[in-house]
DNA sequence: TGAACCTGACTGACCGGTCGGTTAGTATTT
DNA sequence: AAATACTAACCGACCGGTCAGTCAGGTTCA
């Protein structure tokens, strides 16, 4: 292999955990060894080991880049939005950003649901991951609460309600024969359920879930 | 070791399904290794490739057992009660049945639809098991709905909702610290909330969540 | 300026251990 | 005795982790 060119260590680090997410969403956690991740950064697999402890350890800072990375988005995605409906809607557009990326993204975070349910280390990432998202679903909610738009009883429990939505219909997704086809009914009927929970019955606006953006984010 | 006794080809079986289904919701589908199965069900390591094509495919009946096993119990408790609410909640009640049973079962999930979001074998399977809880939700959302109860537009949808929240609450409660201790409230507001979202705003019967029924199941 | 020296990122061969799967042979049943 | 059920030793592939060595780029010194 020609020697690959120098970074710095942030460069470098990150590029390996880029590579590593790449792999894990493709083969799933236990799949993956070193020497893939290594090979699609375009390194040798003893640089692995070089810039993190372990292979354990690796897959935890990933799980942590991950957190922070969908965190800072979401709070982006929503702080762009005056209305709370807008910003659910807002938060459904980036939580189903296109059919590849959804499964790119759900395919590893199931595998560290699962690396969480059992190690001690990962659960407690998941734990920081599941806190950002109880802070800023509870925050919306809040906020239509207080316009009297959501007429829900606890923001913290409507929030989590509404974050549940997310992950379950993520799964059953997950499972169709043709994900990529029935990706924006999915999608649609997220927003719509979500928005049919917390306003209650009926449309919201008169249009609930109809008004279009169906593209395909790129 | 002592020569294990002898029993039926469907015996053997089961008791195998059965090991390894104990291991692989302790440690992870990845991390279980034939011989501990074979240990687990108290017979040696090559016998589990004399009753199954290989390693991969006693994962599969193992998740094709889950699912038939998990539906069974499902309908049998639906059936059991003839109020649409009352389903809902003898429903709750069979998927929450205790912390460590749902521990158990829920690890095991997860691990399958990680294997369903990459291997079609696995995907198919897990497809049945949604097609399967999709026509139980949706029969007891159908019933809700001609009896006023729910005020849902769609039987399909408002059923897929509802799992959604189930799949979607357990995720967030095996990320807990200490999940034995949260585990009746997690359990408690999957049945307030799935209610509310069934029947709209307000009480159920004017005490929906509150009353009791938070023993412990054996 | 340039030669000698140093540093540390990087490589790739290697090792110990593990695990899925095979098989030769033994016990049990019919 | 023939078939079946089962054991235990074994094989070969693979993988996480180690480590000796390489090389590019400074830095020091003449």
């Amino acid at each position: 292999m020609p020697r690959a060119a120098h970074f710095t260590e942030a460069e470098r680090r990150l590029a390996l955990l880029k590579a590593a997410f790449r792999e894990v969403s493709e083969k799933g956690f236990s799949e993956v060894t070193l020497d893939d991740i290594a090979k699609r950064a375009g390194v040798s697999k003893g640089i692995t080991l070089y810039y993190f402890d372990s292979k354990e350890e690796l897959y935890r800072e990933l799980f942590v880049w991950l957190t922070d990375s969908i965190h800072a988005r979401m709070r982006e995605a929503v702080a762009a939005e005056k209305d709370p409906v807008a910003k659910v809607r807002a938060l459904v557009a980036l939580i189903f950003p296109s059919p590849s990326k959804n499964r790119a993204f759900f395919r590893a975070f199931i595998d560290f649901c699962g690396l969480s349910a059992r190690r001690d280390g990962f659960r407690e990432v998941n734990e920081r991951f599941y806190a950002g998202c109880r802070d800023i679903d509870s925050g919306i909610v809040e906020e239509g609460m207080r316009q009297g738009v959501f007429l829900v009883r606890d923001r913290l429990e409507a929030g989590s309600t509404m974050r549940a939505i997310f992950d379950g219909l993520m799964m059953q997704w997950l499972s169709e024969k043709d994900p990529d086809s029935t990706f924006a009914g999915y999608r649609e009927r997220c927003e719509r359920e979500i928005l049919q929970y917390l306003t209650g019955r009926g449309s919201v606006g008169g249009d609930a879930g109809r008004a279009g953006r169906r593209e395909e984010a790129k």
